[in-house]
RNA sequence: GGAUAGAUGGGUGAGUUGGCUGAAACCACGUCCCUGCUAAGGACGCGUACGGGUAACCGUACCGAGGGUUCGAAUCCCUCUCUGUCCA
């Protein structure tokens, strides 16, 4: 949630910085109102309920002392039908406000790039020449074929369109992945936590996907619990509602966890092969910090990330999302993009952000500084996604005969 | 699944014939004072959120969550969640 106090005071500045993401500025206005709206009738109701309390205070006195309480009750329940009415004011306004304010994203940096969509983001570095090939590359769907690797009809039979099986080859080298993915982000001092892929409502609220983005999650039937679309949310929220002591931050984490989409967005996108599937699996960087560290942690996560790709000798770029590109929680972003040869372009790998006090406003994560209680800085990334690794890993180190090299670091966690 | 007990501030833990308890006491923690050496004594402070005020401070809300009764509830009633113990 941004900062309300934020709108209230320099509205112009703020809602230029949101109109880059795209947020109308007459929604911005509608916010500040409904936010002075409540304010009054927060001071309304509690103007009443002080008049209220001091009555009720006195009505005991009169009760000790064997006053007569007639004319005092008669004020007092007069007083109450007022209150009930402030309160429900209060109430409609409260909810009004809330509707809003979660809806609304969080304010983009000033160093992100001016833009609508990915076209507009911007490339920071290639890192690793991509190799040159003596024949065509396939795509990863046809060398899983030959390989017999990646089972897509099987998937689709068990569950539906975008779910697919590994085979022995192929299983073995993502549960290589996944665990030197977590033994590399370890060295990097994230501690590697498992946590459970099932989380409740304020879970998601807290880190950005209620209530704005239900359609994309899965729920449970009956239930206010859903399927984590990324461990971001259950790593997060670990810390929720929690005053940390100083010398606890940075709290890095890293985990590992299967991941549920229903790509409700994506009709159409990617349908062929594994780069978008409704279940993935995923190892995640999650860092709580103070303010003033969290870019410099930032700067760690995105060379952890890239630094992963390196070791499995995979040619890369990162790139700078543009303001209509970014997520809504973030107030920068950057992504990774693996280079895929049989594609012939770079595809997302890894994102990582800093959601600043965004995440920890709505979660009330904060640590305590000095003697006041300050709000974190959360930020995510991921490192990295399995199933595109494993692509890449395909694509690119394919040889003339469609078979696959593996990787000499995953070779010792291959048996 | 059945029976039963319980859920209070950083911790332990009072308070349940409704009002003087936002919450005793102890511990922990912080600042200061004293003392001076293998350890101790004293004073004060010490929950969170929001709103108002330059500030001291004031107001409102919160004793698992939600609702109800009442002029007034941590204390009474209802629902839910969770935990302990015992029985299947």
């Amino acid at each position: 949630m941004i900062d309300l106090k934020l709108l209230q005071k320099d509205f112009d500045a703020l809602s230029a910085k949101l109109s880059r993401k795209g947020v109308d500025a007459e929604l911005l206005k509608e916010l500040k109102q409904k936010n002075e709206t409540l304010k009054e009738a927060k001071a309304t109701y509690e103007t009443l309920q002080a008049a209220q309390n001091a009555m009720s205070k006195e009505f005991g006195i009169y009760k000790q002392q064997g006053k007569d309480v007639a004319e005092l009750k008669a004020k007092v329940d007069a007083n109450k039908l007022k209150i009930n009415d402030a309160l429900e004011a209060q109430r409609i306004a409260q909810e009004a406000l809330e509707l809003l304010a979660m809806a609304i994203p969080n304010i983009p940096d000033d160093s992100v790039p001016e833009g609508a969509d990915e076209n507009d983001n911007v490339e920071i570095k290639k890192v690793l020449t991509p190799r040159s090939f003596s024949f065509t590359p396939k795509e990863h769907w046809e060398l899983a074929e030959q390989n017999g690797w990646i089972d897509f009809e099987r998937g689709v039979k068990l569950a539906t369109s975008r779910f697919s099986v590994l085979h022995t080859e192929a299983a073995k080298i993502e549960r290589a992945l996944i665990n030197f993915m977590l033994d590399f982000n370890a060295q990097r001092g994230f501690a590697e936590m498992s946590v459970h892929a099932i989380v409740n409502r304020a879970a998601l609220e807290g880190t950005g996907q209620l209530p704005k983005f239900e359609n994309d999650l899965y729920k449970l039937e009956g239930q206010e619990l859903f399927l984590i679309p990324t461990a971001e949310v259950p790593l997060t929220n670990l810390y929720q509602d929690e005053i940390l002591p100083p010398e606890a931050l940075p709290i890095l984490m890293t985990g590992y966890t299967s991941c549920f989409r229903k790509e409700a967005g994506a009709a159409g996108r990617d349908t062929r092969g594994m780069i978008r599937q409704h279940q993935f699996h995923k190892v995640e960087l999650v860092a709580i910090t103070k303010p003033e560290e969290s870019e410099k942690v930032f700067e760690d996560m995105v060379a952890c990330a890239s630094d992963l790709l390196s070791a499995l000798e995979l040619p890369h770029r990162l790139v700078r999302l543009c303001a209509g590109d970014l997520g809504f929680g973030a107030a920068y972003t950057v992504d990774l993009e693996v280079w895929l040869p049989g594609q012939n372009t770079y595809r997302e790998i890894s994102s990582v952000s800093n959601t600043r006090d965004f995440q920890a406003r709505r979660a009330k994560i904060r640590y305590k500084d000095g003697k006041n209680n300050t709000l974190v800085h959360t930020l995510n990334g991921s490192s990295l996604a399995v199933g595109r690794t494993l692509i890449a890993i395909m694509e690119n180190f394919q040889n003339e005969d469609g078979s696959i090299t593996i990787p000499e670091v995953l070779k010792p966690y291959i048996r």
